[in-house]
DNA sequence: TGTACATCAGTGAACGCGCGTTCACTGATGTAC
DNA sequence: TGTACATCAGTGAACGCGCGTTCACTGATGTAC
């Protein structure tokens, strides 16, 4: 934002930075994230960027700050206000992409273990949850929605980390998609053998 | 296993190298476990451990390769034939008390980008996911098996690491398994608001 | 039982590397009068 | 409009570090005769 280039010596490294770090971290991996490399990239001396970060840790999770806020972006776009378990999946969707199309990115948003007093990760968190539990309340209005909000980020989350390790087929956004949706799909549908009733009334286990 | 104790230089560095990874893992987190640290804790020159490991990498996917194998263990320990969705529940706490137990090692094994071509780590995630596959058949039967197993992992999974970040109430045991189970419990049984029939027969969602 | 030899696990010096961080500095920008 | 000064973003040399990996080696163990 702000065509403040030019000002100053550099124009606006804390930003200049902050680019410079996601595009080491989907180059090169997290290891490839160092604080020289960003300057590098950056095209300054060594010791600019501790100008606007304290160190290493700080750009880190300016970093990780910036993907949670894409990430609450990326799934808003994806439905604005899901009502239906189709939309919830559609939204899971969205979810895994994301992890798909910035791995090294959402590793270091949730794979490395951090400041977990960092205020801008606790917010950028919270807001996700509150999203989720958003959706929660209005696809399964008679659940209990802390408890359902926790599962269904769960799964969403899971998911992603099994296509990032290779654990299903991630060769196409088809087939993501299709698997993704085939999961929580048979999720919501899964009828455990225990209730006794054979046919017809409503029992649930666990009710 | 065995005494194979000062027989050799050394008697099993292969294992001890194993061993002393795994205490540097937890004490240090995944950058603490380089080869000279190993070297070092194992009272050993920086340069012996090549003689068991091809590199750092090879060295790394042997832990991983030994997590693996403990967390089936572990699981089928938690419950050797589950049967119901409580039994289910219980297995998934087992697996997220894996985690929070060992949490540098259980990074190492899914939060690391890592060789999807090695052949313990294929093997052994394969242990894992028949596991699963066949308690979702036993508790499940009339559920598609492929994409259930998948699903469930995905929970289990996605619980463990929002327990490892922080997005959970990790502070006793007692608050991870009630949590774990309360999250499973109100997946098993969300109702979405859409199925037309308000009572009595079993329409639902997808079929 | 004893000697000669082959094997190979572990040594230790050395390489070049990139890292995080410190420090005193320079020089462009903004501000007060 | 012009000068004097304060601010502070960015510089560049330097520090000490631990790392992975190579290499020629040593010396204990196992084996053939």
């Amino acid at each position: 934002m702000a065509q403040a280039n030019a000002s100053y010596h550099h124009g606006d490294l804390r930003a200049a930075c902050l680019r410079a770090a996601r595009e080491l971290l989907e180059e090169d991996g997290t290891a490839g994230l160092s604080l020289r490399a960003v300057a590098r990239r950056a095209g300054v001396s060594a010791t600019a960027p501790y100008r606007h970060y304290a160190d290493r840790d700080a750009l880190v999770s300016a970093v990780a700050a910036e993907g949670y806020a894409e990430l609450a972006d990326h799934l808003a776009a994806a439905h604005p206000s899901p009502r239906t378990p189709d939309d919830l999946a559609g939204v899971a969707v969205a979810y895994v992409r994301f992890a798909l199309e910035r791995p090294a990115m959402f590793r270091v948003m949730f794979a490395e273990p951090c400041d977990p007093a960092n205020e801008e990760r606790v917010s950028a968190t919270a807001a996700i949850r509150e999203y989720v539990r958003g959706i929660v309340r209005g696809v399964f209005p008679d659940s209990d929605p802390e408890a359902l909000s926790t599962a269904v980020w769960a799964v969403v989350h899971g998911l992603a980390f099994l296509c990032l390790d290779g654990k299903l087929d991630v060769s196409t956004p088809e087939a993501v998609s299709t698997q993704v949706r085939a999961a929580v799909r048979a999720l919501l549908a899964a009828t455990p053998v225990r209730p006794r009733a054979e046919a017809g009334t409503a029992e649930r286990i666990g009710a």
